[in-house]
DNA sequence: CTTAATGCAAAGTATTTGCAGATTT
DNA sequence: AAATCTGCAAATACTTTGCATTAAG
């Protein structure tokens, strides 16, 4: 955890940004909820509590610059915001959605193999990443039916 | 062709919502311009040409009745607007998309079947939909580098 | 004739931008 | 010291809603 933290900080670095606190603060509240999906006013409500006068447009422009140096990746649940998830290339996974009860669940395995090298072949399309969102019922919804 | 659009028409009537020629119009607009992708500005450009007062209120009104009929499905192209296309159900295809000039090829083939498989086994989901993006470079893109 | 749909304008969301002052390098 | 970044408020973009009028069944 602490390892992806510096890796992070080093990206922005790197890259001609500056390491301000404010950066660090989003940074850090999306690694301590990874997984959870948040949008930018949840990741805006976690770093206004430990820096109080941060404002809600600088937490849009950090994740424009984590989105730009491919630490983030912005997650559309179509329910009308942008949700981010940190990318971890060596953690491929899908998202199935209940379209009862809107639950997102992570699916690890990865079984695109197939379909890319098809794509590649077929398509001369270079693969650079994917997402897949599969759409349903989760066991709890379907349960209580 | 023909006959998708009067299926649809039937659809709408079924579940009690009343026939009225700007609901056939964005339908036919949509109808003529499958797998174009359109967003809702364009959708009203096309409808306001042959019914010059439409209002877009009532086209954002349409979409939301037919995506609600199954009849259109949302797409999120990342590029800041919603996107629909008709849903036929035999007719699964994925997108790619290519991170250069932006462009989005359909492709016809599934090979979702594994994975689907493995999904409603081990996560006892019981799948309804899915959508696939693949981001990458076009040929074309890929030629002109 | 009843009920729902339309068009318009106003109101909501989500996000971006301009700018003066503060901060990082 | 130079350049970028921040916070604020205003602006923008997309979508939804209220309401009086019109049209469908």
């Amino acid at each position: 955890m602490n390892e992806i933290y510096y890796d992070i900080l080093n990206k922005v670095k790197e890259k001609g940004y500056k390491l301000t606190p404010q950066r660090k603060a989003v940074v850090l509240a999306i690694l301590d909820h990874d997984h959870m999906h948040l949008n930018t006013e949840e990741i805006y409500a976690i770093v206004k509590d430990q820096y109080p006068n941060i404002g809600l447009a600088t937490v849009y422009r950090t994740l424009i610059v984590l989105d730009e140096l491919n630490v983030i990746t912005k997650m559309n649940f179509d329910d009308g915001c942008v949700r981010y998830e940190i990318n971890s290339e060596n953690h491929q996974h899908h998202h199935l959605i209940c379209r009862n009860c809107g639950k997102v669940i992570e699916v690890m395995e990865d079984l695109l193999d197939d379909i890319e090298a098809m794509v590649e072949e077929k398509y001369q399309f270079k693969i650079i990443d994917h997402n897949l969102k599969i759409y349903g019922l989760c066991k709890n919804c379907l349960d209580n039916q």
